[in-house]
DNA sequence: TCTATTTAGTAAGCTAGCTTATTATAAGCT
DNA sequence: AGCTTATAATAAGCTAGCTTACTAAATAGA
């Protein structure tokens, strides 16, 4: 059934983004990994070897929420936690290569629900949704750190 | 620190939602609802007393997430669930006069997260990117209920 | 009629996020 | 040096979503 309550912002966007999560998820379901897993992956890819600290914070969620998701692909062997030599506090979070054809794969998935999300939409439509979603984003965020100031 | 991994789509989306719950939750904190459960004293205050799946069917969640919510709202005396005298199986659900005057507080929350989220956006791009976001909720939605066919 | 299927609600158990608190180690200050 | 404060990771426990499975009741069909 439609959704006939709310025409309104929030409750449009959290719609959205958990039908964008179920939708990966389902199609994502045999290589074992989820979205948030994926997401942890892709910046492992471009940021190999950082702390777990840095790393969440470039996700921009909380420590404890990304400790969880290094335990689980760890466990599958995804990724590998090391001491880090110059800290004895802290780990650095290093890819698996078996990581790597996944990656493409993860990839894949991803750009076939957003053009089944996008399906009827004008590029240029498109282009000016993601400009001013970034921006809200930014906005978002910014007050939220604001808070912890 | 800022979010530089991502300019795609899916991860956007889904940071923006979280940021805009994690904001009204945090604004909401005093009055003891969260957004999830404002959401279903909404839904209730234009469709009182239905049943739990038609409830759980506009909200567009499932059914076992939804009586969570209400075991809950419930407990506080929120909403009340009453035996449907026509179909011994199901219930119905009831909004509690003590909801009333939470309605307008809680609207007045939202308005001014949203208001937060928009800085800075002109009405007319505010306008335009609701209409793509909703036609998108509706493209996942579509591809989301075809699966169930 | 009575058996088989469908349906309404819930339980169990999973991911994913959060806050708050704990532990071990680093870093700063006197 | 020694004490205090700050920081990296994790633990505990919460909301919120999901799937799968169960129970009780309603409905369909032979």
């Amino acid at each position: 059934m439609k959704n006939t309550f709310d025409k309104s912002f929030g409750f449009a966007i959290h719609d959205v983004a958990r039908l964008l999560r179920v939708s990966f998820d389902r199609q994502a379901s045999g290589t074992g990994l989820t979205r948030a897993q994926w997401a942890v992956l892709a910046h492992l890819h471009r940021s190999d070897g950082v702390q777990q600290k840095t790393l969440a914070s470039l996700m921009d969620i909380t420590p404890i929420t990304l400790a969880r998701h290094l335990d689980r692909l760890e466990v599958d062997a995804w990724i590998e936690r090391r001491d880090d030599p110059d800290d004895r506090r802290a780990k650095r979070v290093y890819l698996n290569p078996k990581a790597g054809p996944m990656m493409t794969t993860l990839a894949t998935l991803g750009q076939r629900v957003r053009t089944q999300a996008m399906s009827g939409i004008s590029s240029q439509d498109e282009e000016q949704f993601m400009r001013i979603l970034l921006q809200i984003r930014d906005n978002l965020s910014a007050a939220n750190s604001d808070r912890n100031t």
